[in-house]
DNA sequence: CGTGAAACATTAGCGGC
DNA sequence: GCCGCTAATGTTTCACG
């Protein structure tokens, strides 16, 4: 499950498909020296062996009105979960949680954390005003949540989806 | 320069193309009840007014032996800068390291920050022993950095490239 | 905004290396 | 096994109503 033998031609494709990936198989093809077929079919045995996982438009958010990026750490409750005592369903407050984050759209990453802090959130949106709706309303407001600490972000200086292809 | 009037369609075509970002333009068409060509005068229009930034793949790091994330918060020299004193081209420190971090690819996202340190990077690689010779080798070795703390990833909740769409 | 037609791209099947 | 050709099908794109 880990590498399906990525030969140097794979590699170039997926360095082409990272920066974009909209170009036509066939301009693909070109930059790889292959003919239009067999590099179709390496793209699709990229896509059905999960090692390209999808394609999307990036946005920008400053067009979009979401001004405003935070970073913020949250430690978690460590004991008891479900609301009803002995319950035959036990989900965790790390359950609990994962699932809320899931849903919660300004949040766009997490991860959980090495560290006194149990997850990193980064969360994208529109002002101040609701930053702090989403932290009070939201996060703090969850029966999981004990602590969070915010950072801000001034600017930000670099911001890619492309990985480093060894 | 902020929002270039979007309208319901414009925001459904984007909420589309960001959760697939190859579909064909007459399937989006479709979806958003118009033909053709009039939904392709709009995506054009907001790839031109920059709303979209671009289309990419999105690769899994996994796959590609890249398991290990880390988040390392970085804290500057303030004062000083080129090492020729008094040169006629004074690059402060945040600016040297701001380059260097744009160069490296294993930097996939850096932020300047709020609070007591100075930047956070997210920083994407193979295993520990490739992360400790970019700590040591790159980010020490750099003339501007006083100190990093670094967290790392013990499981990756979530990770969108979707913006929540007001 | 929608229609239609030309230009272009994708993709399956087959033969060759 | 992996490449490249061909031919049918589907998609993009643009002038015009």
């Amino acid at each position: 499950m880990a590498d399906t033998e990525l030969d140097a031609i794979d590699r170039k494709i997926l360095a082409i498909l990272q920066e974009n990936g909209r170009l036509s198989n066939q301009e693909i093809a070109e930059r790889v020296n292959l003919s239009p077929s067999p590099c179709l079919r390496r793209i699709r045995r990229l896509e059905e062996s999960g090692v390209i996982r999808g394609y999307v438009a990036l946005l920008d958010p400053q067009k979009l009105g979401l001004g405003l990026l935070a970073y913020v750490n949250v430690r978690l409750e460590k004991r008891g979960g479900t609301a009803g005592t002995r319950s035959p369903n036990p989900a965790t407050h790390a359950d609990l949680f994962r699932e809320a984050v899931r849903a919660w759209p300004e949040v766009v990453a997490c991860d959980a954390m090495t560290g006194d802090m149990d997850y990193l959130l980064r969360v994208q949106v529109e002002d101040m005003a609701h930053f702090s709706r989403f932290v009070q309303d939201q996060l703090l407001h969850h029966p999981s949540v004990i602590d969070v600490k915010t950072s801000f972000s001034l600017e930000r200086i670099k911001e890619t989806t492309a990985l480093p292809l060894l």
